[in-house]
DNA sequence: GTCTATATTAAGATAGAC
DNA sequence: GTCTATCTTAATATAGAC
């Protein structure tokens, strides 16, 4: 592993551990055995790094995004779909857990964010109209708008509020929980597949606890 | 307005616009047109007006909290109790706006705002069983441990939220439409008044947008 | 109570040797 | 590519005059 990718793994590390804000190019420097003059060496400074990790998670999470909707999925595959979205931003979750302030200092990175939160939110839209589509789903533009904006909550601050409220469970957990508090709430509007799916979210629960 | 209370009004101010972590102590005192040696004259630092910020905070929202469950409300009282516990966090919203790493940063908060976490949902859930008492209801306990959660969410996380996506809105349209959000939560879980509760929850929605 | 001036600390960043 | 040493900057905090 060449220093320049020991970096953005050690900074992502400390930062998704610790918060953006209390980890300095020093503490890096230090974690990985190396002078903060080497890290220098392979990045303008703190910003810069944020930056690289940024590009990293746009991509990965953009394409993901994208190829949900050219698939079209059923209902069945829309749970795996969500665990696969969650798992992503369990990766970089800091830049969840202090976005606001972030955002606020990291103005480039807060539009690419911004552009992120709309594909999302596009994607999920596409996704409910293509369910109900399928009558899998029945709801119209007032519940779709809903729905949308409770799972964009829901992805963005699941992580945040899980640390703040159950510190003590595992990514795994955290992430099966995210999971089953989506499709919870997408239960009622659910259409003639509801009691099949509300057994498949009792099960998904138990698993959860 | 003596030095001391307009230091913890112009902190509030600023830290509610700019984010804690953007706002230093010489700041708040340039605001104010006072030297900054002054501002040190009443608070030990920025810290210390944090913490004082906070039990303004804390106990305001407690006793509110504490008051609902004294007072038995019925289903049209609970949105103008909503009403008024996300004014009270708008009032306050720095705390929420990055609350993760401010936790991480004070842990003498932390242990508060966890235990105010724990009131807020405890209340939550006490309502929930009121209104099933009234047969407004018709929740089991699987459903009142989700809706607990997802309203928990709402209020911790609808302010920022609101800032990243719709950052135009107006303080009471961001109110609003948080008031609104908890209620359609509720609306599959209603029973007898559902209809009513419907057309009132649509009145809502439309002077939201 | 308030000011000016100054000290302290820590983070961010660079220069130059190896 | 990496290290040591050092510089700059900004935030935090204090001392002492008024």
């Amino acid at each position: 592993m060449k220093t320049r990718d020991r970096i953005l793994y050690t900074s992502l590390c400390l930062f998704n551990e610790e918060g953006e804000q209390n980890v300095t190019t020093v503490d890096i420097a230090n974690e990985m055995d190396i002078s903060p003059g080497n890290l220098y060496y392979h990045f303008k400074g703190k910003e810069s790094i944020i930056e690289s990790l940024y590009a990293q998670f746009d991509h990965q999470l953009s394409s993901l995004l994208h190829q949900s909707i050219n698939d079209t999925l059923n209902l069945e595959e829309h749970w795996l779909f969500m665990y696969v979205v969650f798992e992503e931003i369990y990766k970089f979750r800091f830049f969840y857990l202090n976005s606001t302030e972030l955002m606020m200092r990291y103005p480039d990175i807060e539009k690419k964010f911004r552009r992120l939160i709309n594909i999302k939110h596009a994607t999920i839209e596409a996704l409910c109209i293509n369910l109900i589509g399928k009558a899998a789903l029945k709801a119209n533009d007032v519940d779709i708008k809903w729905i949308t904006e409770s799972i964009g909550l829901t992805i963005l601050y699941w992580f945040p509020y899980q640390s703040l409220v159950h510190q003590k469970l595992t990514a795994e957990q955290q992430i099966h929980k995210a999971v089953y508090h989506v499709l919870k709430l997408l239960l009622p509007y659910t259409g003639e597949q509801r009691h099949d799916f509300s057994l498949a979210i009792d099960g998904l629960y138990h698993s959860a606890v």
